[in-house]
DNA sequence: CAGGTTTTTTGACGAAATGTCAAAAAAAGA
DNA sequence: TCTTTTTTTGACATTTCGTCAAAAAACCTG
């Protein structure tokens, strides 16, 4: 740990406080909800402040995108630790990303802003590499699991299927559930009460189509993830105060 | 039909044109790449007639929106109505998602901006039912499918799985997978070096794994693709000028 | 601690964009 | 041709972003 300055560590206090009020701002509001001047007036300091610490508003907006990817990064990867079969280890980074969105809400509102707008090319590439690394990383540690199975003889892909296709499949599985649930009001009217409980299904029901052994019919994964719960995340799931 | 006026024809054609042209900004430039200034300037009209057509710049991202999504609608109405078995006319709907995706590849990036913002707080309300209903009916379109599947025998859903969860579980992959290849250009980093293919085979999998028959290796299902690019969608095929 | 140097903060300013509205222009009707 | 209705216009008020020279604060150093 290196030694602070009172000044440095006051400017890097205020850089937390900005992102955590811009969290709260685009949250509420989206984009548009961000506005500098609201921001500065807030926190009490002028525009040209926030300017020191951000290059222009769509870098504030990556820093927060890059805080809550980098948490799920670190949650992934405790959840891949976990010792168990492959096909179990899968089902923890299932917790980890169900947990994850449950745990910061605002994570895929914000994702969402960041990729619809031409956000990207406008902030900085340092920035910009951070966040892909931190993404690489996620798909890296899941399709590690993945050649896991197929070493031990539990899956076999199709002829011509990486162990990336299928990574590809869950990921895009998960991001494009919670990514209408964040966003479609409409889903009970859908008749998908549980869109939480269905997704765990279907992704079950993908692996078994693989044939990864063990099936969901012949082993007990609502066990399986009862253990992930107490083992890898007893303090996530604490904080989480609605029922799983 | 009923009869126009010149001027009456000229206002309709206009909002024609405002749609185009908008499409074209957006596409390029994302919601700050749709000015009115520009959008005005390039018709030859003042802003303030623009605001006769429109009541806000995300009424109009909203209009761009319904235009694609009604063209989703149709083709799916289309891939449903094939005469075959179930299962194969899931893959119908398949390949007419992923036929409208590779036709409308801007479809997703307005998507993104409408929910990203609170833009749907801002747009009228008509427009915004006319939205949900669309995306209602397309659901309901794919569960239909799935209810003849189970009504046939050709496959049964675990305990306390609705229809409707199935068809949240093909939704979210299509709807993920498009919505990654959209806008992570890292894809082909990550090894998904075709990921149209790769959701194919993702999804041939979770309907294994539900036990749809006939499954996908005792079925030669992308000979059913073939027929349905030749039965159903001819012409798209044609228009589309990349290979399948 | 005084005086000089560096770092940080400020807020006025220019530029751009949105939405409004009264007045002007065009179209329709009589 | 004159009147009424509809449509268009563009100046105006407002908001917001990002910049930058000057002011203020913090930091050295003898």
């Amino acid at each position: 740990m290196e030694i602070l300055s009172p000044k440095q560590q006051e400017i890097r206090d205020r850089e937390h406080r900005i992102l955590q009020l811009s969290r709260k701002l685009v949250l509420s509001g989206g984009y548009h909800g961000l506005s500098l001047d609201s921001l500065s007036a807030e926190l009490g300091v002028s525009r040209g402040t926030i300017y020191n610490h951000f290059k222009c508003k769509e870098d504030i907006i990556l820093a927060l995108l890059m805080e809550t990817m980098d948490i799920r990064r670190s949650m992934f990867q405790r959840a891949a630790a976990w010792r168990a079969m492959p096909r179990e280890r899968l089902a923890a980074i299932g917790v980890a990303a169900e947990m994850f969105v449950r745990l910061y809400p605002d994570h895929f509102r914000v994702e969402q802003i960041v990729k619809s707008d031409s956000i990207w090319e406008k902030t900085s590439p340092e920035r910009r590499s951070l966040v892909k690394g931190c993404q690489m990383q996620c798909v890296g540690i899941v399709a590690g699991i993945v050649r896991d199975g197929i070493a031990n003889g539990h899956v076999t892909l199709p002829q011509g299927m990486a162990p990336e296709d299928l990574v590809f499949g869950l990921w895009s599985m998960t991001e494009g559930a919670y990514c209408i649930v964040a966003t479609s009001e409409a889903i009970a009217e859908l008749g998908i009460r549980s869109p939480f409980e269905a997704i765990r299904a279907n992704i079950h029901g993908l692996l078994d189509g693989f044939g990864w052994t063990p099936l969901s019919a012949s082993h007990d994964y609502q066990a399986t993830a009862k253990a992930i719960l107490k083992d890898v995340f007893a303090e996530e799931f604490k904080r989480l105060k609605q029922k799983w």
